[in-house]
DNA sequence: ATAATATGTCTGCACTTGCTGACAAATTGA
DNA sequence: TCAATTTGTCAGCAAGTGCAGACATATTAT
């Protein structure tokens, strides 16, 4: 279940040139791929029209098509794979965490460990 | 400015199976290097291990050593980095999307675009 | 001290990936 | 129609990456 666009958001964001791209759309609304691909001075046009393409594929911008000019923006809510991810593990974590709180109440040194280990 | 952590972040989130022993550990509050490995048929301890010392380096993860364990548990607020990026992002690109409908208001047909289109 | 256990590290390998240059497809202008 | 423009795609390559097996280190048990 969402696994399949989480992971492609996920690799997507892995990038950083990427996520230079995606900074760059978000920051300026809309932009087009050869706009874009002057802003970098190490990455050549061909190596930014691929990155789009990833970008796409994995939902995070949308292409809008004029001309010969495609025209690319942030797609509203598409990092929600990621923050859905993260509040989970934190979710939990919290909740590990609590609980912990809770049962060190009762017993300052805690029972219930691994084995028996040594006092340190 | 906190942009080599971010790196550091993203890049480690960007490996499914680094994810997965995320998400086992926000699931589980402590588990150890070995309890991990245990959970996975297709990874070996090996490279759960080097998983382990990524998550670690990107401050994903903290360990505590018990003896001859290595306890591993979710760093709170480790995941800071990738939700200021995104909240960045999509900051900006709403305000983009609110200012533009603001000109529309003005002129249907904007002005100040890029060269002059055909109507399609 | 010796053996067993838990874990990290190193080496090598197969696979992936980001990049460029050349080429192709689509659109626009003369 | 022909040239210019914008962009995507393909082939090839250097670099990076995830993985397992062998080895090293640290700790515990006998």
């Amino acid at each position: 279940m969402a696994a399949q666009e989480s992971d492609a958001v996920f690799a997507a964001l892995g990038e950083p040139t990427r996520r230079a791209i995606l900074s760059l759309i978000g920051e300026r609304g809309e932009l087009t791929a050869g706009e874009i691909a002057e802003q970098f001075d190490g990455v050549g046009r061909t190596a930014v029209s691929s990155h789009l393409r990833i970008l796409r594929l994995a939902g995070l911008v949308s292409e809008r098509r004029e001309g010969s000019y495609r025209h690319y923006s942030v797609t509203s809510g598409s990092a929600d794979a990621v923050v859905g991810f993260l509040t989970s593990v934190y979710q939990n974590s919290l909740e590990q965490l609590a609980s912990a709180m809770e049962s060190a109440k009762d017993t300052t040194t805690a029972a219930g460990r691994r084995p028996d280990y040594k006092s340190a």
